[in-house]
Parts: structure tokens; C-alpha cells; sequence
DNA sequence: CTGAAAGCGCTTACAG
DNA sequence: CTGAAAGCGCTTACAG
């Protein structure tokens, strides 16, 4: 193992506060003191150790992140913005994958606890109350993103999911759309809920005919858009709870020898890097990703820094714009 | 903060150790004073100090990935592989991110170590000798992936670079193309040496003619794209050194009026789950990405069980099969 | 300017 | 079956 602070002030005779405060370039101890000490440290790649300095000093300098899966371009992104900002305040992150799993989000946040993060960024598996107020009784602080019910005992940031699906969705109606459809996941059931009040106001009933939930990756929405397909009308248009639903649901209707958006207009929700390179390029709601990250992370080390103080924000809730980036992948039906 | 061993043993008025033997299941420990503490411990919402265990015991169950940037989608990937795999044996994993810098990657390192992670695996941004073999000192077990010299005196898992590009090199000479260019990434010299070997192999001379340089994301590809379209004798084919460098070309293709693969055939690297559905797909080198880090991260957590015995493998090489991965993108030529 | 002590929260030999 | 002690590598009041 490394050497200790310990095994230099033996080199020097000397005690070892006397090192510690060397390297810590404590002014009351000698120029000439201070420099052997630090180059004999260097010589020996005396690296301190952490581990003992937070068991002092309560401070690990360190945070969690718990999302679904990195996978998902939508969540790297974001853990960039997260890690691009705590990086310049000398925090480090422990990434956590859960797959939507809420018993493994469980034990990954049992884990960061046990690990004494000092704060949790979460993107959660679940939408249930009870764990959400359970979570509001941790010590660290936690800020959660993407996922949380409005008005959620913690600090959120995200954006409206309710608008802008309804939003994308008056667009589609714009365009003369009336039987659209929407897949759905399995916790945005507030873009779901912008979907259908955007279709009710348009004076279209049964809203939920055209619902399928599946999963947010490319595979799941092409599975989607198989059901959708099947039906005896077909949908004109689907909104896609995510680009990638939206990507594996172009997918599924191409192999069904149908054309987009001649024949059914996709429109997606993130708006992903790829989205633009996509055939044909995919209209979606675009989410500031990266800055959902980055003010995730300014809250959470603001939480962190006023910890004991009435500074805390416990519950500070931000709601990011969304903006609906018009491509080609969905078309104008023509007026009967 | 949370209680501590002493505060529950204080409860029942027994010795510390007592707790931490019951928490620990110590046979020992009469049945009944191990339910009472384990009880209580629950109730109270006992989370055991890991950094006093760490402290203890010298095993931070901890892991450091250094990767230049999360949201490319290879490494994301990999990350993920990475993860899946040391959270079945209960390890946690820091994510650092180097934006391609060197500096950064040394500063991620130094923390890294400071925190005693068990094991580190990077893709560096570099591919300096003497750096590796400063590397090479480093206590903790080290994997290298993606990038790192042949023979490093490291272990490392990825693909043969040099053999990948041959292959897709030659592929696009099998479509009769002769004017190839070869979009390349700063530390990607052995995809551009196995793109010019297949070169010459074809009688081709002046190979370094069509290579220019780039970085490896989608931006990158566009602009460097738009000096190859500046030749008078533009080339027929491009190889990119990565999948977004690719799209990124194809786009600066179309911006240019052009067609893929009509004027200009497009073959990527690394075959991103979102390549497929490009316009026109794209046709691409797929490398096993999840799988690297699968790998990557079994070697590690072996060479930390095994740091202390001759079994630890230092300096394991594994080379994963790559597969041409045949779509739209490239045309064949028509014969003169 | 430097030293000796105490303590952070655990665990594990050593006793009994 | 349980206790008392020592120690992991640091830092910081307290002395002098």
C-alpha cells in the first residue's frame, strides 16, 4: 500500500501532525520543513488518503446518480451535465444503473448511503407516494429528475411533460390529424394525460383508444407500433414517448411496407443527437437534456453546502423549456 | 448523521463490539441480543459507516471508469457493461469524464487513487508510452480499453484496429472504389494504417492523400467532411473513424447537394445501436461494445481479488472479433 | 515552530 | 456469550 503520513515523519524524526501540516502548507510550519517533507512525499508517491480524511472530516466529496440506464442517450446525457459541473467543485460520482428496477434502486441507494455520498441525484424507477416521501427523510440531500410527481416532498428538475405532449400532440391535430396515437410509458403518464386533454379539447372522445404503453427504448416502440398497426383504422400519427420509441416504431412501420409520414406521422419526445440523421428526420419535443443535469447538480451541491443552515432549498422545483423542433416525419393530411 | 454502533450499544448498555458483531451475524452473539440490536439498528435506521469500514479493512468495494465522454454512446455503452458486470459482486463504480484531455485524465487518476478506488479502468486520451509505463506502477490493477498501444504493458481489452479498418477498406475497394478517404481520429492510428495497408495491398498508391484528421463525434464528421468535398477529385468513398463521424458526413454530403451512397459511399466504425436507422443506414465495423466492458471489468475484479498472489494476470490482452456490418451506405461502382 | 493526544466508526485478536 | 483494547490514516484543538 501507499506510504502514510506516519512513515514520513519517521524519515524525519519527526511527529506526524507535523507532516500533516506540512502538506497541508500550514504557514506555521518552516519553509524548509514544508518543502523536504513535500518532496520526499512526491519522491514516494505519497498519495493521502481519502478515505481517512473523510472519516474526519464527514466530507467524501463525493455524490451519487441513480438513473435507469446509460444506455439511453437521454440519461448519459444528463450524468455529463451532472458530472461536468460537480467535477469543478472537486466532487466525484458514483453512477448507479437501476434498468427501472425499483428493488435495485433500493439497494443502489442503500448503497450510496452506506458509502456516505454526500447528496443523490435520482431519476426514478417508481411514481409511488410512499417511497417518495420516505425519501424526503433521508439526511443527504436529494434533487430527482425526470421522474417525480408535481409538487414531490424534494427538489425536481425537469420540465412540463403535461404541455409539452400537448404541445406535440396540437401539432399533430394542426396538421389534420384525428386519429393519433400514443405510446406511452410506463411512468409518463403526464405526457400522456397532455395528449389526451390536447385531443378532448379538439372535441375528439374516447382518447384512450389509441393508447399503448411499452417500454423507452428502440425495441419497445417497434413492439408498440406492431399492436398500433394491427388495428382495423389505423392511427395517422403516434406520439412516441421517447426519439427512441419513436426511432423502432419508423422501424416497424417500414417493415410493415408502409411509408412515414405518407402513410403514418411520428413524432418523438427528447430529441436525442441521433433524431436528426434519422429517415426521415424525426419531429420531436426537445428537452434541454444537458442543462436538466447541470441545474440538478447546482441544486444538489447548493443543498449540500447550506446542509445545516436555513439556506437549503428542500424543495426547489424547476421546470425547464421544452420546444417542439419541427423535421419530417410528419405530414399535413389533406382536407377530405 | 446517522447512528453509530456506540449509540445502540449505549441503548442496551452493552459494548460497542457486541453491536458490531450482532449486525454482523457473529454466531457467537446469542440469538436474542442479536434480534434486539438488529431490531433497534432497523428502527433506527442504522446505515453502516462503509468509509469506517473501508477504513478498517482496506477494501473500498470501489471502482474508477475514465472515459472521455459519456455521451458518446460507445462509451456509454461500455460503461454499462462495465457496471452490470461489478455490481453483481457488490461494487460501486466513479464515472470520470476527460473531454479528451490529458491533463484531465492525470487529474482523474490522482483523485481516483486518493479514494482508493480497488481498480480503475480507462480509455485514455492519450497513447503515450511513458505514460503507460507510469501506469504500469500504479498499485491498484489497471484495465485499458478502446484505446492503447499494442503490447502495453497493461492489460487491455478491445478489438484489432488495424484489422477492423483493413476489412471495411477493403470492402469498399471491393465495390471498385479507388479514391477512398479516410476520416481519422487523433489517437486512431491503427484503423488509418489498416485503411492505408489495404490501400496498397490494392496497388494504390499515395495513400495519405484522402486522410484527414477529426474528432470522433458527429460535429467533427461534418466539418471534416467539407474538406474532403473541397478536393477536385473528391473521393468516391469515406471510411469515418466512428459512427457519428460518419452521420456528421453524411450530413455535410447533403448540405452539399450530394447523395449517399450515389456520389459519395459512407462506411462507419463501431455500429451505434442508432446507425440502423440513418439515412441510408449506415454500413459500419461493429465492435462488441457491451461485451468490452464485460470483459474489461472480469479482468479487473479478478486482478483485485488476486492482487497479492501470482495469479494476477497483469498483463492480459483480449482482442474481441469485429463484423462488417453490410447496409445502404455504400455502392457498388459501375466498372469504366 | 513542533509535539502529544484524542477522535472519527468500525473490526478483530485477545481475554475471560 | 460479552468486554476492553488497539488500530486503520488522518486532522485539529491544546500545549509549550
Amino acid at each position: 500500500m501507499g506510504i502514510t503520513t506516519r512513515q514520513i515523519a519517521k524519515q524525519f524524526k519527526i511527529h506526524h501532525s507535523t507532516v500533516s501540516r506540512a502538506l497541508q502548507d500550514d504557514p506555521r510550519i518552516s519553509e524548509a520543513r514544508r518543502k523536504e517533507i513535500k518532496q520526499f512525499a512526491k519522491k514516494k508517491n505519497y498519495v493521502p488518503n481519502m478515505i481517512a480524511k473523510s472519516f474526519f472530516s464527514k466530507k467524501t466529496y463525493t455524490i451519487g446518480i441513480i438513473v435507469s440506464d446509460l444506455t439511453n442517450s437521454f440519461f448519459s446525457t444528463v450524468t455529463k451535465g451532472i458530472e461536468d459541473f460537480v467535477n469543478q467543485k472537486d466532487y466525484s460520482v458514483f453512477i448507479c444503473n437501476t434498468d427501472e428496477s425499483i428493488d435495485e434502486e433500493k439497494k443502489d441507494l442503500n448503497t450510496l448511503l452506506e458509502k456516505r455520498v454526500e447528496g443523490i441525484i435520482v431519476a426514478s424507477a417508481t411514481l409511488d407516494k410512499k417511497y417518495f416521501s420516505e425519501l424526503s427523510k433521508i439526511e443527504a440531500p436529494i434533487v430527482l429528475i425526470d421522474r417525480f410527481p408535481l409538487n414531490a416532498p424534494l427538489s425536481y428538475v425537469g420540465i412540463n411533460n403535461f404541455e409539452a405532449a400537448y404541445k406535440a400532440t396540437k401539432y399533430l391535430l394542426s396538421l389534420g390529424h384525428r386519429r393519433i396515437a400514443h405510446i406511452m410509458g410506463r411512468l409518463e403518464s403526464e405526457r400522456m394525460q397532455g395528449y389526451s386533454q390536447a385531443l378532448k379539447d379538439a372535441g375528439i372522445k374516447n382518447t384512450s383508444n389509441y393508447i399503448t404503453q411499452s417500454g423507452l427504448r428502440i425495441n419497445d416502440g417497434y413492439k408498440a407500433m406492431q399492436e398500433l398497426l394491427k388495428f382495423k383504422q389505423r392511427p395517422t400519427a403516434v406520439l412516441a414517448v421517447t426519439d427512441a420509441v419513436g426511432m423502432g416504431a419508423i422501424a416497424a412501420i417500414k417493415d410493415e411496407g408502409l411509408d412515414v409520414p405518407r402513410d403514418i406521422s411520428i413524432c418523438g419526445f427528447d430529441d436525442i443527437e441521433y433524431s436528426q440523421f434519422t429517415n426521415p428526420p424525426l419531429t420531436a419535443i426537445r428537452q434541454p437534456v444537458y442543462e436538466i443535469g447541470r441545474r440538478a447538480a447546482e441544486i444538489l451541491l447548493n443543498d449540500i453546502k447550506n446542509k445545516h443552515s436555513d439556506l437549503r432549498s428542500k424543495r426547489t422545483h424547476v421546470l425547464l423549456d421544452t420546444e417542439l423542433v419541427i423535421r419530417k416525419s410528419c405530414k399535413k393530411l389533406k382536407q377530405k
